[in-house]
DNA sequence: AAATAACCGAGACGGTACGTCAAGTCTTGAG
DNA sequence: CTCAAGACTTGACGTACCGTCTCGGTTATTT
């Protein structure tokens, strides 16, 4: 069996990439594709708490067994399958100015939050405690957004360091709106988010 | 039993606060107390979802069923207790200035957020599908501890609105920086959030 | 409290017929008819095992704490209702002969038992293990029957002991025929019972 | 999952013999083997319905689960217990006349009911409504018994039909001594029964 | 071609927790 | 006092998943 000692226990190890040595079967990559389809299915079906191990592999048309082999516990198999789905790029920067960019970019993010992530959420609540390296790469999942959209803000009429500030308020303004304030991102909630919060933070010149 | 049929689901009811007609024998309060009391220290001991109703049952010494007959599930019983429990009182407003105010009033809001709210975001991810009724409680409690902490910025060298702008910024900011960041919310990181994002965005005759 | 001690245990003292003391409120005799008529209905609806006392309380319209204070347990209340219960009286000798009226006898015989006493079986053998006191009361309720019925076979042309056998056997007979044969008592039954079995054993003349 | 719909209810597979599709992992036939020796002896110990899957599961060293893999409920269970249990054989007819075989037949049988068969009664009798399915299992067991017994009496100085006679009032007779009279089955009630019930009954010349 | 090594499906297994239910006791208020 | 209502403890119930394991069988690569 794949597994090692560190301490006292008895550790598994789990493929970062593939890690496959090459010799014996190789991995069926369809399975992991059904796997993921279906953890994000039943995932918007009946949410992060109830959705089962069990019940993914029998949608799936897998055995336990393989998703065992691949996944450490459902908050892994979960981040893999978010990675993995197509999340659609934040826009390219158009000619507009700088509040025309960063209204395009904060609507696309709230979209990306309210539609998507809020199962990586529940993912990420439910793993970061007992197992810190899962949590981690779930924060890099979501970095990785982060930084393709942090790119479409440089240069401009931005002051230093905007871009690291937009990512540190935009996306917990929105969740707050979303999941503290239970109302919907809408187009006059991005425009305040631009006006009232953003621009005053981010503009050259505003701050001494 | 205590059922009754909507539609073809059968409904237990779940007293609000009491619902006791008077005849029978009362429900004991001290009850109540010791779930609550198990269900928080559990909370931080383990988190959320490792948190079970029996072992709630068992650290307070009461039946399982006792559990059942006052709370749907666990997502129930956690408002409970969180709702009941002794949330400190955001500091007074101390004779300092603004900056001295604000940096009081985040610098406990971080610790609020990071000791205790962590277990309500658990239950609010967990109980808000499928039932929206307690999702829209668990914001109420949210809000009242926002709503409380926002008094102590009235008045002063305050731009208007600034207080609902704070409520809506803070702990946006707060959260990512423990969720999604997973870094501790020390002084530096307080300073920071002040200087650099709350005070431009308060401060009277800053914003055009 | 109506306890006394035998050892280590604390017994009630249950009254076998009333025990009122004449102090304090009289009991409702109403309470002991509903009682027993929905212990009997649910008796032939649901069985002796599937029989709950909840259900018993419920469906007469009665506090549990009601049945407690005056039964023991299940076997208790269902033997108290089985007692009380209307049995039908064995049919009368009519003119016929010995034929006529055993034909008669075991009919009446066989409904009854598959109609009611087959919970009252439930309840002996649930009850005998444990109250041998309960049990014993059991078997005096049939055995009352079983002497009133033997009573219409006095005289005539039996054998001496005749009536004891016909107590011996055709109870017997007739359970084991429900019970591990599983089947009906029918006409054709009743028949074969009496003109295959019991005439050849009871009539006079025909043993040595 | 090995279920299959039948009406709109999800029904479990439970193996009759064993079923096993030879996919998966085999069964461990030790486990049966410990689940009927406990289930056996607690059967005898505190009777049908103080019988707790619970402990017969501790009893056995098995998982609670690993018994309602196989078996539906308590009575599945007991059945099965019985059923595999090696029912000490009917006597070998010696070299005797019709009275000495009846006479072992007998005594033999009022040991086997008195002994065993209680608790089998109990389950029978509570399983019996509510399962029809089972109930046909549990007298197909007591038919096994009763056919081999039958066997012994076959031939010799016996009326036509007098085997199936038999089948049918000795058991009845004894069952009736056991459980309603509440009576040992000594050598005395043996001989009563042989003399003054079968012997007449089963005898060649004697009906007409 | 054969051996090797890993993958895969199916399902048994020991557990933990679930949510429900019934039994029987205890506590209140009312008659 | 007795009575009715209902909270309460205890503990069994049957279900759902968990994560591990053992099979029989299937690919691939390596020898």
């Amino acid at each position: 069996m794949a597994y090692f000692r560190y301490g006292t226990v008895a550790y598994r190890k789990w493929a970062q990439v593939s890690e496959s040595s090459g010799v014996g079967r190789p991995r069926d990559v369809r399975r992991d594709v059904a796997m993921h389809e279906a953890a994000l299915a039943l995932l918007t079906e009946v949410g992060y708490d109830q959705l089962s191990i069990e019940a993914i592999a029998a949608r799936a048309g897998v055995a336990k067994t393989t998703i065992y082999r691949r996944y450490r516990d459902k908050a892994a198999l979960v981040a893999a399958a978010v990675e993995q789905r197509q999340g659609s790029a934040p826009p390219e920067p158009g000619g507009g100015g700088l509040r025309e960019n960063l209204l395009a970019v904060v609507r696309w993010l709230a979209r990306e939050i309210a539609e998507q992530e809020i199962g990586v959420l529940g993912a990420l609540f439910a793993g970061m405690r007992g197992d810190p390296r899962l949590a981690e790469e779930m924060r890099r999942i979501l970095r990785r957004d982060q930084t393709a959209m942090t790119d479409r803000l440089r240069g401009e009429e931005l002051a230093p360091g905007a871009a690291e500030l937009f990512a540190e308020v935009a996306p917990g303004v929105i969740v707050h709106r979303i999941v503290f304030a239970g109302q919907r991102c809408d187009d006059r909630f991005v425009r305040h988010v631009v006006d009232d919060i953003l621009l005053p933070l981010l503009r050259k010149g505003i701050r001494t």
